[in-house]
DNA sequence: GAGCACTGC
């Protein structure tokens, strides 16, 4: 179809593209209208062909009132697709209607439309992620400008569940109008016109487009949860502002750190507008132990079990740390329960595990319904969800009516003096503490048992958590600033800078790893290395594979280092798993003997049933899968970037030689050297005294190590490491190993030693050559 | 002799 063709036909037809030029308003939008936009569109075109004018064309963008969105809902056709409404969606629309954002939207119309930007504090139960990007939809038109609104979350289960809701309430099939956008699955079509996304993701998008020029709002939700890229994303915002006067912003948070927002996004001398509206919530009444609890875990499944034989009907969430301590505790609190039903007639108990590895289709299960009764009459069965943080926030599950909050999870610590991230469990924050006790008062009246005393509580926990930006490791955030267009980073406006210390450790690594020049600047392999989402020196590794003739090899190694745990060791059978991790096991490593994980995997006998054969292997299917889809992720933008793919034949016997110089590209600062002939090492340049981790594969003799972790429990360890030679230091990262740079003791000795060994071969050869 | 919450076109 031609396209002069097509547009006059759309001016006729499309109801939701009616006429813009008979509205002046929108006259000055119509040329943007023809560019990119109309592309895919024409593809839904018939669909919308049947409504021959819409509710849109007697509106007048950015002056809309509340009921004139009020009779667009209430059809018969949907405003958007011109189709006739189900008698679902009425079902649907009733309840919106009781929710109290519903009651303030007139009043959010008005400041939407009066400033662009735009604070709006609501707590859980008011619907403010479901509804406020519509209520944005019916006033800022995006259809008319070609362009979209976003909102963002900070995970992925939250954008793909709320997408889902809200193409629910407008009638319309996922992916089309409402769609989602997370790493790996992109849910939308040319038709999205409101779009969840991963704050992540957005952060990515802002790279290549640096004015966000395809979107006409954006919706921050849950900004208070301060991730790194909220933060960052924040930061741009108040720029992209700036430059873009008809980009609306609206700013959502759940706690009472309003007045923050209000006044990092101040207008001129004025905070930013604020609108509150109250949550829904019910009562939650909050129990204490009497004394501190020494196991909390142990104590966790006493409460959960004591809930299940004694309250009322009302489904239970228990919060714990992590992976493995859930699975377990799944198993024990089914064991018992079937104990329970056996014994004391008490009714049946399904237990779920839920956190974010969790394959989509398990973490689903979550929504199932409680089990029925045994028999007719019998006494209510109820559901148990064994989850991380992740339900403490985006994730809600209606019917929860007890909450077991033994008052920890796992949250990252930043050490830049060391220069080390790592996971520890910590005591939650009390803002953590009631946004979990509300998780009881969704539907109606619940309990929330906390397992630690009244006292712990008020004084032993701080009242929020700090921003992910002050506890982490900046380099990947530097680098992706430089690439943002930032060049100033002290004067960059973040909500809670970061210590300048932090930031200086961030530009140092970034100038060792030569992604920023002595001025600062980004050079050509930091522009590269900021397009892989990987961390700065592992992108940087993966860049200069192709010297080493393994760029394949560090392909799949690279994704298997950004994938959690590859190897299982249940606690019922550690000896047949650490048998079967011998079959893969490299004497050079960890990392090789990953790899060779990934090359059995992919292999034809696994392949035959790889699930069964992963189980037999005590090997997580889910890792290695997640690890071939970031591989592939990973291969086209190393396609994409014109990075040569190649092996060097594995007969050779510099195969795996060629892999582990390659790890000295990128791990060159995370190096340590054995101390004198013990078991410990010393790390290089920091002087930590570590050990090797225990599940190590890698043989004790090894003088000098990569490694990929560092893990801080009960002593500190290095995990995932592997043997290397100090001469390949010297030879690969000369600017790191100057030697003069290093201060008198073993580590110098030692590679002043090869040094010189180096150069007396040299001369030697010399010597030869000339004779 | 041990433990990865959350995210990344």
């Amino acid at each position: 179809m031609a396209d002069d063709g097509r547009g006059a036909k759309r001016q006729k037809t499309s109801g939701a593209e009616m006429d813009p030029k008979a509205n002046p308003y929108l006259a000055h939008h119509y040329e943007e209208e023809s560019n990119g936009y109309s592309n895919g569109y024409s593809n839904g075109f018939s669909r919308s062909k049947k409504a021959s004018s819409t509710v849109f064309d007697n509106l007048i963008r950015h002056q809309t009132s509340s009921k004139d969105a009020e009779v667009a809902e209430n059809g018969p056709n949907n405003a958007f697709t011109g189709q006739p409404l189900s008698n679902r969606y009425f079902n649907i629309l009733k309840g919106r209607r009781n929710l109290p954002v519903h009651t303030q939207r007139q009043e959010f119309l008005d400041m939407f439309q009066k400033s662009q930007i735009l604070v709006f504090v609501g707590e859980t139960g008011s619907g403010k992620t479901t509804q406020i990007p519509q209520f944005v939809l019916f006033d800022d038109m995006p259809q008319l400008q070609g362009k979209m609104v976003a909102c963002t979350q900070p995970r992925r289960v939250a954008a793909m569940s709320v997408a889902q809701r809200v193409a629910n309430e407008m009638d319309v099939p996922l992916g089309e109008e409402v769609g989602y956008s997370i790493r790996f699955e992109d849910k939308t079509s040319p038709r999205t016109i409101l779009k969840y996304m991963t704050d992540g993701m957005l952060l990515r998008e802002a790279m290549t487009d640096n004015n966000l020029s395809r979107y006409s709002c954006l919706i921050l939700d849950e900004a208070h949860e301060r991730t790194l890229a909220t933060d960052i994303l924040m930061g741009l915002l108040k720029e992209v502002a700036r430059r873009r006067p008809d980009l609306k912003i609206v700013i959502m948070s759940a706690t009472l750190d309003a007045q923050k927002f209000q006044k990092y996004f101040k207008i001129g001398e004025d905070p930013a507008p604020l609108l509150a509206v109250p949550g829904r919530t019910h009562p939650v009444e909050i129990f204490y132990t009497a004394e501190p609890e020494r196991d909390y875990v142990e104590a966790a499944l006493r409460t959960v079990l004591q809930i299940h034989a004694t309250e009322p009907e009302g489904d239970i969430l228990l919060f714990l740390t992590g992976e493995e301590e859930i699975e377990d505790a799944c198993r024990k609190i089914g064991l018992e329960a079937d104990e329970l039903v056996r014994e004391a007639d008490a009714g049946p108990l399904k237990v779920y595990p839920l956190y974010g590895t969790l394959p989509p289709a398990q973490q689903q299960r979550i929504f199932d319904p409680a089990p029925p009764p045994h028999k007719p009459g019998g006494r209510p069965g109820r559901k148990c969800i064994v989850s991380t943080n992740i339900a403490e926030t985006s994730l809600t599950i209606d019917g929860i009516v007890y909450v077991v909050d033994p008052g920890f999870s796992k949250q990252k610590v930043y050490n830049p003096r060391i220069r080390v991230e790592s996971l520890l469990v910590s005591p939650i924050s009390k803002a953590s503490a009631q946004q979990r006790a509300g998780r009881a008062g969704r539907t109606r009246p619940g309990k929330c048992f906390r397992l630690y005393t009244e006292g712990a509580f008020k004084k032993e926990l701080i009242e929020q958590t700090y921003p992910e930006i002050l506890r982490s490791n900046l380099s990947m955030t530097v680098l992706q600033l430089k690439k943002l267009g930032i060049d100033d980073l002290v004067h960059f406006d973040l909500m809670d800078p970061p210590a300048p210390e932090t930031l200086m450790r961030a530009l140092e690594e970034l100038n060792y790893l030569a992604c920023l020049d002595d001025e600062g600047e980004l050079t050509h392999l930091g522009r590269l290395a900021a397009e892989f989402p990987l961390d700065p020196s592992i992108g940087v590794m993966l860049i200069s594979s192709p010297e080493f003739y393994c760029s394949n090899e560090m392909l799949s190694l690279t994704a298997l280092l950004s994938v959690p745990q590859l190897f299982n060791r249940p606690a019922s059978a550690r000896k047949r798993a650490d048998e079967m991790k011998e079959l893969f096991a490299h004497p050079d490593g960890d990392h090789l003997t990953m790899l060779n994980v990934y090359h059995a995997f992919k292999g034809p006998e696994a392949q035959r049933d790889p699930k069964q054969w992963c189980h037999d292997h005590f090997l997580s299917y889910r890792a290695l899968q997640q690890a071939d889809n970031v591989r592939s992720q990973l291969k086209r933008i190393m396609e994409r970037e014109d990075l040569e793919l190649m092996s060097t034949p594995f007969e050779d016997k510099k195969y795996y030689e060629n892999i582990r110089r390659a790890l000295v590209s990128g791990f060159f600062m995370q190096v340590a050297k054995r101390d004198g002939s013990g078991k410990t090492y010393i790390t290089v340049k920091d002087d930590q005294s570590v050990l090797l981790h225990p599940s190590t594969v890698l043989a004790q003799e090894a003088e000098w190590v990569v490694y990929n972790e560092f893990v801080l429990t009960t002593k500190n360890y290095i995990r995932t490491v592997t043997a290397v030679k100090a001469e390949w230091l010297l030879d690969i990262a000369p600017m790191y190993y100057n030697i003069e740079d290093f201060k008198q003791g073993e580590i110098r000795r030692s590679l002043q030693k090869t040094a010189d060994t180096l150069r007396r071969k040299e001369a030697l050869k010399a010597g030869k050559s000339r004779k």
